[in-house]
DNA sequence: TTGTACGCGTTATCAA
DNA sequence: TTGATAACGCGTACAA
């Protein structure tokens, strides 16, 4: 590939010339039109690799958001290329299917020297947060908060999601209501089960640990134990799932047991999937304000990235409230 | 960061044999153990910048879907990963929305030296051809063909698809079918438009142009489509929408305006999108081999990486047949 | 305004 | 088996 030598023996002139004329150094108008007429014709395009190892950083932000595959994402990656993009740095992103690959992908992302990195953090217990917090590159957190850890973070009330949903169908009636959970330890999981278990004490009513199920953020192993226990012996009239894609897992296992959504069994979840219009019945959930968080994010990640000493921003919070959704997958049982 | 010096120090050896010590070169056990010993107590990690910019390429493979949240490239990037990995390289996601900024992205790209592209190209047209071309960075294309581009490409039969598809709602005795395409001039559009002109000229049915629509590959352009025809004088007892977003934009419209699907109009379409079978009516559709198709484009690309002659490898192109997916949202008129 | 020389962290060559 | 040194392509003092 052509390099700036190249384009200086071409042009006629020094590569420190030809470096100059490309960040904006004080070439006169002549030289710097011969200059550029000759990196188009040797194919220059400067080597980004040369220039961070210089540096020390590249212009890259990694976004790394634990699973690429829930459709929950592209409203972030949305936002965040946009005010990327605005800052002339480009988002690369990551897959890292849960916590299993996350440190792999961190390192490697380090030993690339991305500027900076957005993280959906998967893992959970103190080595994990010794270890992200060890990280020297600037970095903000998004959905999944780690406990103790000192970075930014910006997410969704989690407990007040669940407690409102909860709320809202037994107000309907409902009192066999089942939880289904994502991973066990991690900070939305735990939040949502909390706001659950608080509205159902507020209400006055125990909680059956039958209905309590441990499944992951994932759609198949709700499926499953949704199968589990509507086969069981316990049946409850309203199911919260944690998450969209459990909820459309518990859907489906009730469809193919030939239960009937809502009359036999309602449900509510978290989170949004584009065309959840088309999912019958429409279901109620709890939709998170993405754009904003996204754009605060984003914000953040690119002030550290600009300011001279990381230590002088200390770690920020920001938690938004959610907003619930009504659609028809909850019977009511008052009349 | 500390570096290959800082660990050469500590270790008390000179940088080129910590540098052996970690490229298998010939170092002495005892040496070799002090030496990784040092690494750890220092935090070092190999600056792989440093690394790529001696070796003139990084070991990183980028994947450019064009639309990252099109639910279709979940399936592809699983595949791709899995053998990435395998084979010691990381994958990094570049969205592109479209055609927009798809060249800004390459640039990027090929400056950064990645080892290689995997792209599914959204641009039509000679001068976009030949920019492909030009690109000296080994590339496999997926999905999209571009005409006349001397670079591999893997896909699925999208001729044959339409083709099937429309047979299919023929045979139910279907006449008035409209047809929704995507972007005019992108290869799957006009291939998918082929098929079903093949088809209805096979049945010796004329093509109505009124019922030849144009959108894009995303939902809301088929959204707006379709309630523009289904508000107006002609309406088709059937909708051949070209790619999966579009077709649950088109049912989005349908029910929206009070039809139902499929006794009123029937629906089918092309790809897949998870929980397809939440979706009521659960649609006919077309389904490509995607874990074939990912796992050659991966093997192809591995191969032109490692090669010492890109030429030395011609132009490869594998196209598989898709398989159709009947649900319940064609309506039989024959009885 | 332009050119020379050095350093970023690494690998490769060659000598010790 | 080890160590000194020259690249890789770029930016930047500093000198001209």
């Amino acid at each position: 590939m052509a390099t700036i030598r190249d384009v200086a023996k071409r042009a006629g002139v020094s590569i420190s010339t030809v470096s100059a004329a490309f960040n904006e150094g004080r070439v006169s108008d002549e030289t710097k039109r011969r200059i550029t007429d000759a990196a188009r014709a040797v194919g220059y395009s400067p080597n980004l690799l040369a220039q961070s190892l210089k540096s020390g950083r590249s212009r890259l932000i990694a976004l790394v958001p634990g699973d690429i595959t829930n459709p929950f994402f592209g409203n972030w990656l949305t936002v965040i290329e946009k005010h990327a993009l605005a800052a002339n740095r480009a988002i690369i992103v990551s897959n890292t299917h849960g916590v299993a690959r996350e440190q792999t992908v961190l390192e490697l992302l380090k030993a690339q020297r991305v500027a900076g990195m957005l993280i959906n953090p998967q893992g959970t217990g103190p080595e994990y947060r010794a270890y992200l917090e060890a990280i020297d590159v600037p970095l903000v957190t998004f959905d999944q908060f780690v406990p103790g850890l000192e970075r930014d973070y910006v997410g969704t009330d989690n407990e007040l999601a669940a407690r409102m949903l909860t709320e809202y169908m037994l107000r309907l009636g409902h009192r066999q209501i089942c939880f289904i959970g994502g991973q066990p330890g991690l900070w939305t999981t735990e939040r949502r089960r909390e706001g659950f278990v608080a509205a159902m004490h507020q209400a006055g009513l125990p909680i059956d640990e039958d209905l309590m199920l441990i499944a992951n953020y994932e759609g198949d192993v709700a499926y499953r134990e949704t199968t589990r226990l509507l086969t069981g012996p316990k049946r409850p009239t309203a199911i919260l799932a944690s998450n969209n894609v459990m909820a459309l897992g518990a859907l489906q296992a009730m469809i193919d047991l030939g239960f009937r959504c809502p009359q036999d069994i309602s449900l509510t979840t978290i989170d949004d999937v584009p065309w959840m219009g088309l999912v019958k019945p429409r279901l109620t959930f709890a939709i998170q304000p993405l754009h904003e968080l996204a754009a605060v994010a984003i914000k953040w990640l690119l002030e550290r990235i600009e300011s001279r000493d990381q230590a002088a921003i200390p770690p920020r919070r920001m938690i938004l409230p959610p907003k619930i959704i009504l659609g028809e997958s909850c019977a009511d049982l008052r009349v």
